[in-house]
DNA sequence: ACTGAAACATTGGTTTG
DNA sequence: CAAACCAATGTTTCAGT
């Protein structure tokens, strides 16, 4: 599907903030309220948005406690990917996990409460998995951007 | 403020789809739509909830690939430290920089268009900080996970 | 792009546990 | 006394034109 200026000013404008009215968004962008709704509609039925979600302050539900891990599989053959993969994806506490180039196999971000429950999580979730070879745990100190946008121009 | 059960259900339920109607939530939950109403209100008012956006797939508006790239600080201290999170945050491409324990001093999750863009990118934006030491990016080869919901029991 | 009907969010007054 | 409910109003969405 090919976006003209106004629907990436849309889609700016829709990854920051969902709730606002139609209306507003044809004000901001000088059109009228039904252009600016079938727009919003297209962009849906196409799969450029896939959906609209509330985001939480983690602070305020107990799980402060941000760590990206590492991990490396013992040997990355297709049975070994496969089952990590698989697992991973029961873990609750862990929100992203990707296959990367470099020196680890996979880097997962994971939220927790604290460090004793980082702990338990490793021992008793993670390196559970079969075939791990080895994981090195980077703690979040501050986060200095957390987005979930991507600007477009 | 206090969370009982059904906040931590319904939190759970908008942060995978906040564009359910309360009347949804009030019969999944077995409450009337006004209470369900009254508790997502108080969560907003609380902070709990942040606010609400748009997902959109990156592969459909040219920002497929997606880089992980670790930087290391010539020195770790206060001022490198804030004129390098000062810059990072004027970076459109960058949509998450985490400072870090381990290894490397910062984490930061890039979206680009492709190979060429992020070189360019590299190279006439985030290297053109300074007091960067050294770099080291790992390129996200597939998604296993991938959510913003952060799981509450 | 406009209009009107239907669905929805929202509020005040009331009830319940 | 706080949380849930009911009913009534104002907004927004959205199909048909």
């Amino acid at each position: 599907m090919k976006l003209d200026k106004i629907d990436k000013e849309l889609l700016n404008l829709l990854q920051n903030d969902s709730k606002r009215t139609t209306k507003e968004f044809a004000n901001e962008l000088k059109l009228s309220t039904t252009a600016i709704y079938e727009r919003i509609k297209r962009l849906e039925r196409s799969g450029i948005i896939t959906g609209y979600v509330a985001l939480i302050d983690r602070t305020k539900v107990d799980r402060s406690f941000t760590v990206l891990c590492h991990v490396k599989l013992i040997q990355h053959i297709k049975d070994f990917v496969i089952q990590f993969e698989r697992e991973v994806l029961k873990l609750k506490e862990v929100v992203e996990c990707f296959h990367t180039s470099g020196d680890y196999d996979y880097i997962l971000k994971i939220h927790v409460s604290d460090m004793q429950a980082y702990r338990d999580f490793m021992i008793t979730k993670l390196t559970a998995i079969r075939h791990i070879g080895s994981t090195q745990s980077s703690f979040i100190i501050n986060e200095v951007k957390n987005s979930t946008a991507v600007f477009l121009e």
